[in-house]
DNA sequence: TTGAAAGCGCTAACAG
DNA sequence: CTGTTAGCGCTTTCAA
């Protein structure tokens, strides 16, 4: 037997009217004009501090809200924001967003979410649909083209994550000195020749890790090369059978799911890490510490990279426009958490 | 040398009037008034198919959005639903979350993320916040008591996951037969004493698991202990501790992260899985399948149960208010995942 | 310092 | 079927 449903007349609970306390029914109670009820919350410093306190008073006793939608139709603010990744479930963005989500609760701003799965055009199809609802975007690994960037860009505040663009707000991992730390690591190790795995082929951050790979290997006087595209998922194993056949002694894949991917299909293919050959990701993510061996990753701080992306866009949003003002451009350091999966060159021959 | 600001004056980028496209526009444009346009989205069958198709073509071409605050105002319907969740980062949610947002968006809803924190307070913190500002709420684990959700419910459309209460839409993963499920295995297995490791004191599925085990360790005639409560993640190592010094051949872990911070503790321990003890989690979450040894876990369909909590909702939004209609009560089915941490109870003596 | 009044963009009667 | 007219709740000139 179903209860009634409560809120309903003839329930348990008395029906209350819906309607909800408006800045009306305040001004009433308090004997002032809306106006002033409105000045008392937006403006506090223009009204008698008496009369604002007053007000304040009746506003909290008659448990006033301020709807957000009026609020927002005048001003054309809305306190909202709206963040997008290019993969929800990727447990990369897991602290991503629950930095941005702390950062946005904290400043009073709510965020909205929304995934991309990995396509350029449903990107686009968010930024559209959101467009109205949201006061900016926060573009997480963003799978557009630096052209797209800059015409959404052009059209709404942009801050950007795992991404930098020439005059928007951006927050990155260093991964530059990142990927130099891991060509270094394996250097040291004895290994002469590495593969990069590389992960989707809009992926900005992948052709920078790929860049300062190269880089540091020329420098430091080791092959690299890079393989791929393939799916930056556990599912990439494929990627494992294709390091294998270059025959490097190492492989760095493009983010920590696809090493993981790796490691499994090296371990099905009964090929021994780190005795037979090293496996590095990126990002450090959950389960990066416990899969077998465990992953030898480049750490970032993305908790507090989601904190940083909205402080761009909400600096950008507060910014006076007619002042010139430097980009708010921050890169995050990163260092080699180093594990199992790593270790020296098998050599050549047998034991001496 | 920073080149200029996009969207400012003197920029390279012509400065668009920042002001969107009003159904007015349209109006004026199409020679109708502003109602017509109006009711050309919202009630196409109420005007003239040929004007309505003449008016959405000159939206179209005019690159008309409408505005959902402004349309939120007269309707209070503001087409936006929130998900609180009590901890983000945690992979359990991972695809509750996409599957909700996925239903979310390909409704026409914007989906706003909330967390909780595990913390009840904050719980209705957010609620209170975000209530004036969305249609409706989506509550995952709530840490809420039942009065609380009862209370809430009263105010604002609710619809709950991992969560049953009398007259509240709501989808679980079905606990109960999943719980039995694992004690039988444990049973075949030999064990003849289990312990379950319990979570946070206000999870209602962890009081259901705990009464499902319980029943089912009742009816097959082995016995269990509850311990705890553990801290749900995987620093609740602690718990391995208790569950040894309990005298339990099988652990079974409130949840999948706890399940893992056990292995991890156990192997520090000396402790080998499962020739000494065996564990069993819940959720099947990332990670599940390459910790080692790969866990023995109860699946749920997540992402279907994200789908599933939204439907409860918009069923809710959209029902008759007038009507009487049975409560929309889902239960998923569930799955054992054998997996390596779960194996033959050790012998008391060597072998014989 | 405060009030009156005009919108913000859209919907929803109500006439016609 | 379509236009006119009030608002929805709030902010913001403009006067007083």
């Amino acid at each position: 037997m179903t209860q009634p449903e409560p809120g309903r007349s003839g329930g348990a609970v008395p029906a209350r009217p819906p309607r909800a306390v408006t800045i009306h029914d305040v001004a009433r109670e308090a004997g002032v004009a809306a106006s002033t009820v409105s000045r008392a919350f937006t403006n506090p410093q223009r009204v008698n501090t008496r009369t604002r306190e007053y007000v304040l008073g009746v506003a909290e006793r008659l448990g006033y809200r301020p709807n957000p939608h009026a609020r927002a139709l005048p001003t054309g603010r809305t306190r909202t924001i709206a963040l997008l990744v290019p993969d929800i479930t990727n447990p990369h963005f897991f602290n991503l967003i629950r930095g941005a989500e702390r950062q946005a609760s904290t400043a009073g701003y709510t965020l909205v979410l929304g995934d991309t799965e990995e396509s350029p055009e449903r990107e686009l199809r968010h930024i559209e649909r959101l467009a109205p609802a949201v006061d900016g975007f926060l573009l997480a690994s963003s799978r557009l083209s630096d052209e797209q960037i800059r015409e959404v860009s052009g059209r709404h505040p942009v801050s950007l994550a795992n991404r930098e663009l020439e005059g928007i707000p951006s927050v990155v991992a260093n991964q530059y000195d990142g990927s130099r730390q891991i060509i270094e690591h394996l250097a040291s190790l004895g290994h002469r020749s590495v593969a990069y795995l590389s992960g989707p082929r809009h992926s900005w951050m992948g052709q920078w890790r790929w860049r300062a790979l190269a880089d540091a290997a020329r420098q430091i006087g080791l092959t690299a090369a890079r393989l791929g595209p393939f799916p930056p998922y556990v599912t990439g194993g494929a990627a494992a059978d294709a390091g294998l056949g270059h025959g490097a002694t190492a492989l760095i894949a493009h983010n920590d799911l696809l090493a993981i991917g790796v490691l499994r299909r090296l371990a099905e293919r009964g090929v021994a890490v780190p005795d037979d050959i090293s496996v590095v990701g990126y990002d450090d993510i959950f389960g990066a510490d416990f899969c077998s061996p465990p992953l030898t990753t480049l750490a970032g701080p993305l908790e507090n990279a989601g904190r940083t992306v909205v402080d761009g866009l909400l600096e950008k949003l507060d910014r006076v426009p007619s002042r010139d003002h430097p980009p708010y451009r921050v890169r995050l350091p990163t260092h080699l958490v180093i594990r199992g999966s790593s270790g020296p060159t098998p050599r050549a021959g047998g034991p001496p």
